[in-house]
DNA sequence: TGTACATCAGTGAACGCGCGTTCACTGATGTAC
DNA sequence: TGTACATCAGTGAACGCGCGTTCACTGATGTAC
């Protein structure tokens, strides 16, 4: 840390801006992306709307701040993990903390990979900050072997593609690696997206149930269908 | 059909009142939900706004008109599926009508399965057609068995957990089959949301291809973590 | 076939609301000498 | 330690905008005799 020696003022500025974050991730909460209104907050705050341009530039420039918040809030409770056990156990722990932290603050999961908000652009640094996320699992996966990979010509191509894509960018993640992680993003953000925006009221089961067992789904075949277990099912077919 | 015979003020009413939703639709896609508005809608009729009032009851009824619209229309082009070829062959074309469904419309599928509209409460009768669009996957699936059901005890408790929601329900659907019916919606549903906000742009890799690759998986191990395999793995492992 | 009435589409004004944002201004808090 | 100035928080008015919705009203289209 740099010399944190702040001013009255500065504490007090930051104390401000963080309250007015608190109140716009509630709003948020209550009323959706469109509820997020600077003249609001104020009111909540005992202030007038314009005071808060003292504070941030713009409505969008707020919207942008609690993005990067979300993403660095759960980046950090996905990082906080800790790898004890085996891989799979480490993997299933991984799951857990993301469907933690989803269901605890939904809209601000919903804030990154919810529906975007139309007219808005997304703030430029935000892809090292998912990588942050997805990184964890990587290392994971990169240890936990997937049975039968190379066996089929779609997951083949896929790979390759990914590998294509490592080599466009900046980082050095194997094709097959990158695309095992991405099934795990995929089928986890399913079952979140799905409970969270309530989809799975009425319908009688525990999605947390449901969540362990896609984990064991994945950790079952790594991300990857498991053309070995294909042709067994054909054989033992009835009809 | 029961005497279509229409008064031409009937004709001209229907014709209206499709113009202002295909508008609606359109301004749905461009700026999402919050941009949904009656006197917009009417301006581009060349219209005032309170003349939509002989047409629509409100704001919130045309909403439901058009999520009522668009599950109708989804489950008629799930249904439109020809089941030709063996199971598994309906099942992928399924799955690929989905897709396209939502990749042609993208707006109305979230519409459907995306962040809820705020304040909005969905209409009533939206569970029939919800099941509409499960009811194919359901037929094909219960044909095709999925391996090593009840060899795990998270699986037998969940599939319980169904069981006891379908006696309460008015459906006779076997716990298990629902349960992999979900897994199906689930899975699909994280690849194709996630690709129609955007997600995966600039990551390098072709989706359609990724969800095909998802459809073998869950086609390979019917929507279930497949234990056996996951002993295979864990003996096959090199650490 | 013509007339009298009912029905319906659409207008335009109005109400009340909230939004983002700019701007000139008042007071309080900090800093430099 | 005291004074002079700069910095900053916050106010309140204003601009222009758009929204949903109600209401009294005008004209055109349909229907019944």
């Amino acid at each position: 840390m740099d010399t944190p020696i702040l001013s009255r003022r500065d504490r007090y500025r930051t104390a401000t801006r963080e309250e007015a974050k608190g109140i716009a991730l509630r709003q948020l909460a209550e009323g959706g992306t469109g509820a997020l209104s600077l003249n609001a907050i104020g009111k909540e705050m005992g202030i007038t709307g314009p005071a808060l341009y003292r504070y941030f530039a713009s409505r969008d420039a707020l919207l942008t701040e609690l993005i990067i918040d979300a993403y660095g809030d759960f980046a950090a409770a996905v990082e906080t993990v800790v790898q004890a056990g085996d891989d799979a156990a480490y993997l299933r722990a991984l799951a857990a903390a993301i469907r933690a932290w989803a269901l605890a603050q939904p809209h601000r999961y919903l804030l990154l990979y919810g529906t975007p908000v139309p007219g808005y652009v997304a703030p430029e640094g935000t892809v090292p900050l998912a990588r942050r996320i997805l990184a964890p699992f990587l290392a994971a996966l990169a240890v936990l072997p997937s049975p039968a990979d190379a066996t089929d010509t779609q997951l083949a191509v896929l790979d390759a593609q990914f590998t294509a894509a490592a080599r466009n960018s900046d980082h050095q993640i194997p094709g097959a690696l990158m695309r095992r992680g991405v099934v795990w993003w995929t089928r986890m953000h399913g079952l979140l997206s799905l409970e969270i925006e309530g989809h799975f009221v009425g319908m009688g089961f525990d999605p947390a149930l449901l969540y362990d067992v896609e984990v064991a789904a994945l950790l079952a075949n790594g991300g990857t269908a498991d053309r070995a277990a294909v042709n067994e099912t054909d054989a033992v077919r009835p009809s």
